[in-house]
DNA sequence: GTCTATAAAATGATAGAC
DNA sequence: GTCTATCATTTTATAGAC
């Protein structure tokens, strides 16, 4: 019956709860439920529950890139592939129900924790220069040099992924979309 | 000896935990515990930790909109107080340790509340609604319209702050407000 | 209004059998 | 490696005296 291991299946449901209600509102027994494990294994595989949340943090950025690249794979034109992140964010919006960045979210309800702060930079630092390198491909208007561009283009998203968490919403990405369209 | 009611005891000591450390690792012992009071007392003020909440961001919401006039009082010129509102973000940071938002956080960590989603968001619109005042009363370089100037504005400040919750610098709010220079 | 004592449930984590 | 049973704390909230 079981077509995934019994260790993908804890880090598949913890990842799910804890981005659906949060890490601090999913306890260790909603997990066990849910996975439909046997207590000890999840602490067999994962020692603590900060443990679990490192292999949740990694888990979701690999994913995250992974599904970024299928994305951007058929879009051609630098322009065009910057312009495509905004759509690639609002289909994860729609697809996670508007509820903000992973990354953000456990930053927002975790206390200071260097592992955790390791890893949620080091996503934010590889988006940062995936939007680089495409802005460096751009015959841009050079309203902006290359690394201001950079830097709009990515807290315009960042700042626009926040609002979206707290409206429910796809506009502010959508409207991001159009005033990164005016600068490129 | 005690200069400050119960009940603003109770929310001052609820507020600064609820930020510094968070609203689910803040617990209600805690809070009697640090603000010196009884169970009891707490309870006969706010019937549940729920009501806390929503005072601690009515509460917030004041405070904020009441320093932020403060800050901006002697500032004269709208470009100047656009350029302010950064200023006054960054001094926020360093008083606040750079964890971020107050309404974000709070998003981030509690599950869908109608309640809260009002208060959240009115913070935000009428933050959105100061800029655009402001954005209507200076000469810029219309680059952009109005409304799309107050949205890049708006989007730039709150992608900002929170990678300066990331990252726990104001180096973010500071590049912000550079290239909101270059549009103002 | 404030107090102490306590309830009822959930929390993260461990022990020891198989 | 997986299982069940259990532990010690902590959680939010209530009861009843003063």
């Amino acid at each position: 019956m079981r077509e995934t291991g019994v260790k993908d299946r804890i880090l598949e449901t913890a990842s799910r709860l804890f981005y659906d209600q949060g890490y601090n509102q999913t306890g260790i027994n909603q997990i066990i439920d849910e996975a439909d494990i046997a207590r000890a294994s999840l602490y067999h595989h994962f020692p603590s529950k900060t443990d679990l949340l490192l292999a949740y943090l990694d888990r979701t950025h690999e994913l995250w890139f992974g599904e970024l690249e299928t994305y951007m794979q058929p879009i051609a034109g630098a322009r065009e592939r910057l312009l495509a992140l905004f759509d690639f964010r609002v289909r994860r919006q729609l697809k996670l129900k508007y509820k903000g960045c992973h990354f953000n979210k456990i930053v927002a309800e975790t206390c200071e924790d260097q592992q955790v702060f390791d890893r949620v930079r080091a996503h934010k630092d590889r988006f940062r220069r995936y939007i680089h390198d495409l802005v460096r491909q751009t015959d841009h208007r050079k309203l902006l040099d290359d690394e201001t561009l950079t830097e709009t283009l990515f807290l315009l998203l960042e700042g626009a992924i926040a609002m979206g968490a707290m409206y429910r919403s796809p506009d502010y990405v959508e409207k991001a979309k159009r005033i990164a369209g005016s600068f490129l």
